[in-house]
Order: C-alpha cells, then sequence, then structure tokens
DNA sequence: CTCCCGATTGTTATCGATAACATCAATTTA
DNA sequence: TAAATTGATGTTATCGATAACAATCGGGAG
C-alpha cells in the first residue's frame, strides 16, 4: 500500500522530460523568472504528466523561507481557541501560509517542548497564546528565534511582538461594575485551573480589585484539578450556594461554566436574575441559543485570530515597517434575551 | 526584533566548538550510534551553550523520513471533530510525532488543494476527515502518495489504509429501532448541509429506509445554506412544527441543532417527550450537563482519533504487517435523565 | 558591420542535515 | 603474536530544491 510509486518524481525528471533544465522547471513552478510562453506549456505538461509533487522541505531549506506558521493553545477542543484558530487560518490559507498547531494544555514544559519542536521546521512565523506562565527554556528558545512571535488572546505582548486579544483586566472591571451599577452587595467568583490562565486569573483579579475599591468583598470557588466545563461550574456553585446561600452574584470563569451554574440555580428554584445576577465570560453560541438568562461578556474570536494573522503578514511583507505592538479586541456586554426560562 | 541572531547555529558551530565532527554532533543530538560518554557530554555542553536548535527540514530531506503527520478535517471549531484531533494529538505527540492541520470546510477542491500542500512537506502520514465526496484531484494525489493515509470519522475506509469511526448507517438505524420502539409513526428529520456532510446524509438515508421497512414515513426538513448549528436547529424546527404539527418524534443531525430545537419546543410549550420524541447525534458535552430530555447517540470521538492514531504508527513500525483495516466505534444511545426542564 | 541590450535558459555552489561506509586504536581470541 | 572483533569517530556523497550569476541569441543603435 505504502510504496506504490518506486520512485518519487523530482525536478530532474519534469526537467529531463520537458527537456530543459532544473532550473528553468524551478521557475516554472513556482511562477518567478521570465520563462517564454511555449517553454512553460511544455514544462507544466510534463509536470502534470509526471504527477510531479514539489518538495517542500527541500524548497525551505534552499530558500531559508517557509510558508509554515506555528500556533501553540492551550487546547483545540476548547471552542474559544478554537475559533481563534478559526480566524487565524481563515486569513492565512488564502495568502498561502499553512499553520500547524499544537495543544500545551496550559502546561509551560509542554509549551516550551512545542516551541522547540515548532521553530525546528523554521516557520514563517509563531502564534502563541497568551495566559500563561512562560518558563525559562520558552524565553530562551523565544529570544533566539528568528521568525516574528505573536501572542494570541491577550491585547498584551508580553515582550513578543504583537499582542491581540482582550485586556483582561478590563473584562474583570466590566463585570465589576456591572454588579456594582445594580447594587449588588454580597458577590462570589465561580472558576477553576486559574493557576493555570492566567488570562483568567487576571480578570478574577481585577473583579476583585474593581469591587474591593467599592468596599465590596468576593467570595470565590474554584478549583485547581478540576476542567474549566460546566460540570465543573455546576458542582462549584452548589458548594457556593450551601456555604453562603445569601450570595447575590456570581461571575463564572467562562460560559460553560457558567451554564452548568444555571442548570444547578434552576434546578434549586433560585431565580435568575430575580435572587442571584449570573456572569460569564466568551459568549459562545450555544449558551446563547438557548436562551438562558446568562449574562456574559462577548469576545471577537475569530477576529483575534484574524488580527493577529494580518498582523504576522504585515510583518513578513514589510519588515521595516514598525507596526503598532498590539492590538485590543472589544468587549460587550451582552445580556440574554429576557425570556424568563433557561 | 526579528533579526536578533545574525548566524544560525548549525551542527557546523557546535562541532567546532565540541572539537569533532559533524557526524559525531548529529548522532549525539539524536541519540544514535555509540559515542562515548565523554564526547557525548562535550557535544551537549556546546549544543547548550551555543543554543543550538536542529534545523527538522534539513533532516527530514536528508533521512527521507519526518515526524509530522497531516490531518484534515471539516472545521476545526467544530467540537466533534476537534475532539477526534484531540485524540489523535494525545497519541501522536507522546510518540514524538507533530500533527499539522487543515480545514476543509466540507469543500472538495479546499481538500485536494490541502492534501497537495500537506503532502508537499513529505508527512509520515495523512489522516483525512472521512463524509465528504472526494475530488478526482485529491484522489490523485492519494493514489501516488508515498505514505499511509487513514480514513477518520467513519468505520469504512474508502480505499485508503484503515478507517476509524462509528459507522453511520447503524447509527441510522438504532434511532429508527428508538422510534418504532415506542410506536412512534410521524417522525421528522432536521438537518442542515447534508450535500456536503456525507456522514450525516448516511444516517438520514439509514433512518429513513430503516422506518420504510416499518411502513413509516419520514418528514424531512433540512437546509443547505445554514450552518450546522443550534440557531439552524431552532429556525428548521419551528418550520417542521408549523407546517407538521402533529410530529411525534424528530432526530437531528447533531446535538447542537438538537439543543436549538428543543429551545423552540419548550417555548412553544410543546412537551418533550411527552408531546414529541427527541433524538440528537453525538452526545456531547454542553446538552448534557445541563439536564435535557435529550435523548443522543454518543460517539466516542477521543478514542476513535487515538484509534486511527494507533494504527498510523503501527503502520509506521512494521511496515510488513497488514493490520486490520477499520475500527468500528460502538455507539450508545443515552437518554438525558429525566429531570422535567431543560 | 560591430556592439550592447534584454529576454531566455543554464551552471555552480549552497541550504543543514543524514546514510553508508571507512578508519583507527584498543581489546580479545586463537 | 597475528588475526579478528569492538567501540569511537571521521569522510564522502547525497536529499531536492533555490540563489546568484553566467551564457546565449536575435535585433536595433551607432
Amino acid at each position: 500500500m505504502r510504496q506504490k510509486r518506486a520512485k518519487t518524481v523530482t525536478l530532474v525528471e519534469v526537467a529531463a522530460r520537458a527537456d530543459v533544465s532544473r532550473m528553468t522547471v524551478s521557475k516554472v513552478i513556482r511562477g518567478v523568472g521570465s520563462i517564454s510562453e511555449e517553454t512553460r506549456a511544455r514544462v507544466r505538461r510534463a509536470a502534470d504528466e509526471l504527477g510531479y509533487l514539489p518538495n517542500s522541505l527541500a524548497g525551505s531549506l534552499s530558500s531559508r523561507k517557509s510558508r509554515m506558521v506555528a500556533v501553540i493553545i492551550p487546547s483545540i477542543s476548547d471552542i474559544v481557541f478554537s475559533e481563534v484558530l478559526s480566524g487565524v487560518n481563515a486569513v492565512l490559507r488564502p495568502n498561502g501560509y499553512q499553520t500547524f498547531i499544537g495543544e500545551s494544555h496550559f502546561d509551560p514544559v509542554v509549551e516550551a517542548d512545542l516551541i522547540r519542536e515548532m521553530l525546528s521546521f523554521q516557520p514563517a512565523g509563531l502564534l502563541l497564546n497568551g495566559g500563561m506562565e512562560r518558563s525559562a527554556a520558552s524565553m530562551r528558545l523565544l529570544e533566539n528565534r528568528s521568525c516574528p512571535a505573536i501572542q494570541l488572546w491577550d491585547c498584551d505582548n508580553s515582550g513578543l511582538d504583537f499582542g491581540a486579544g482582550p485586556s483582561h483586566a478590563e473584562a474583570g472591571r466590566l463585570v465589576a461594575m456591572h454588579f456594582l451599577a445594580r447594587g449588588l452587595q454580597r458577590i462570589a467568583y465561580v472558576g477553576a485551573e486559574l493557576e493555570k490562565d492566567l488570562c483568567a486569573r487576571r480578570r478574577y483579579l481585577s473583579l476583585q480589585s474593581s469591587l474591593a475599591a467599592a468596599d465590596i468583598g468576593l467570595v470565590s470557588v474554584t478549583c485547581e484539578r478540576k476542567p474549566r466545563q460546566a460540570a465543573t461550574g455546576r458542582l462549584l456553585t452548589e458548594q457556593l450556594m450551601r456555604t453562603h446561600p445569601d450570595v447575590q452574584a456570581i461571575h463564572f470563569l467562562n460560559d460553560a461554566m457558567a451554564l452548568g451554574g444555571l442548570s444547578y440555580l434552576h434546578e434549586a428554584g433560585i431565580a435568575v436574575p430575580g435572587q442571584v445576577s449570573v456572569v460569564g465570560f466568551n459568549g459562545t453560541s450555544i449558551p446563547n441559543t438557548v436562551r438562558t438568562r446568562l449574562t456574559t461578556i462577548d469576545t471577537p474570536r475569530e477576529a483575534i485570530g484574524e488580527t493577529a494573522a494580518r498582523a504576522l503578514l504585515d510583518m513578513l511583507r514589510n519588515a521595516n515597517v514598525n507596526p503598532s505592538r498590539s492590538w485590543q479586541a472589544a468587549l460587550h456586554l451582552v445580556q440574554g434575551n429576557t425570556t424568563e426560562k433557561f
């Protein structure tokens, strides 16, 4: 099965068949240099007949440039990151770039490994998700890099060439303002894996300090061991309501956890937002479609990916121009429609 | 920023510093051949001091083998495919393989482009999502390939070396049996983009023919233009209920669409499953956590990815062994818990 | 009639590694 | 003590392309 074709077709074979030099074939394939229309056609036909497929490894090695872009995100199956990734792809692919993906699972050691492996493929650029601690090994690799590096999911560029994403501090403040404006006093935060996800932590800390500025405290129920998902949100909310039955507002790390929390509140007969006001984060589609009472902060995830990718393209094209070093995504606090059910 | 290091560090520099030949360095780095412990240490130190990073392009070109695996799926942000991908990654990464991903968006032309581009990087293997039409160009590329190719998300291998996934015909039959066992007669199907997603189409056709065998018809409401998401499910369900108010059961293309449908039914005051029985597909986590009345068919998505990846590893290791050509994932019809709310 | 020019096409030297085989000294074996 | 073995390291020839420059040719300028 795997060794059907005895010999791979290279430029040499095509050149022989078209009766020209290797170089001519190379130029025709890439569409550079000036080659007569007639030769061009002959080469193309030969390549076609032989089923020639360029070897990009050789090409990139020789030209010292590649069209691959390395992307490292915490998790592929987390819809939030994969939507950012879709945005990246949407811009890069039409421009002839390939992306390859690594999953760090929020682990700095894995991230460092990935960075090393990916840099070894001489990518044209590197897109890293922000929001995690970066190991010394990673820092060293990044310092010695010979390609642009961009941070995703955080408007801070952390020393890289560009950063695209929301301001997480701003997000936390936004939630605080929302609660304060409604005169809520007993406020709680529910999250998970905050030691790993620094972006979430920043939102949390910002919420806390914004509330503190108004002399209001914050109860937090978090768990480092459980995933940032609906089931965990449900569990922790139950825990919260048992220990603090008089809570008036809860901010969840993300929408998935919020949805889990809502499901518990609903079953426990606790009115939302009558008795407890709930705010999530991200504005992901499913919770919105089922028309919950969930209020959330919408993040333009695809746009973040697209912006990062465009910034990269800019840097690759005009290396001289020094563009703005970051892009802060707009955040919108959206309130689910007012249907009572969820 | 981007040109900090004037000259890249190669084997030559490391060799010079450690006072050995290039070849010795190469062996130490890869951990092959027999090198004295002392030299080994000296080389490693030199590499470390210089911040040497191997160039995988050169390495793979020279050895004619790579550790990259190309994966093409319809969409990264569809949780179903990204969970399969996570499974693939979970197996391949610890074994030293890198994956790179392409998104076909169910478009055969894009898929062919991706296959070409990816093969040009001389991957060790190719993982393709099943369930879409394959263009003549793709077929030709696949015939000439020099690496194993595996089909994901379908137990049929479609002429490739292996196939891992559910039997979609079986899934359709399962749903039919479920409805028939309950004596339901007026049955409907709600889906989208069936012309693109052949897997979904196969489920649909299988449902239809299984029902037909029991002399029961199937009303179908589908749309080719809208995405396979919750909002579409909601919309089409509304349409369905207007034209066929007496429907007793609905099977949705996937859980997301089912969730949208449930939300409409709930708001319209239609009891589920009292008046209408609803079955989705996939067993994705969010709908389950919110404790709907949604019945669905659970697919082991990560396991599918893992199995495909393991099959690939097997083929790469013992090229001689001819393993089974496919793996059929088990399907489970699960019923949401019995809470009345959704 | 000679020279220069621009459009084409070819030559040569890498790119940064690895495979395969060659060396050479230190042991071991007969 | 000579021959065979083993371990450690080096040589040479690719891998499949591209960059940079050289060569060739027909035609208009001087």
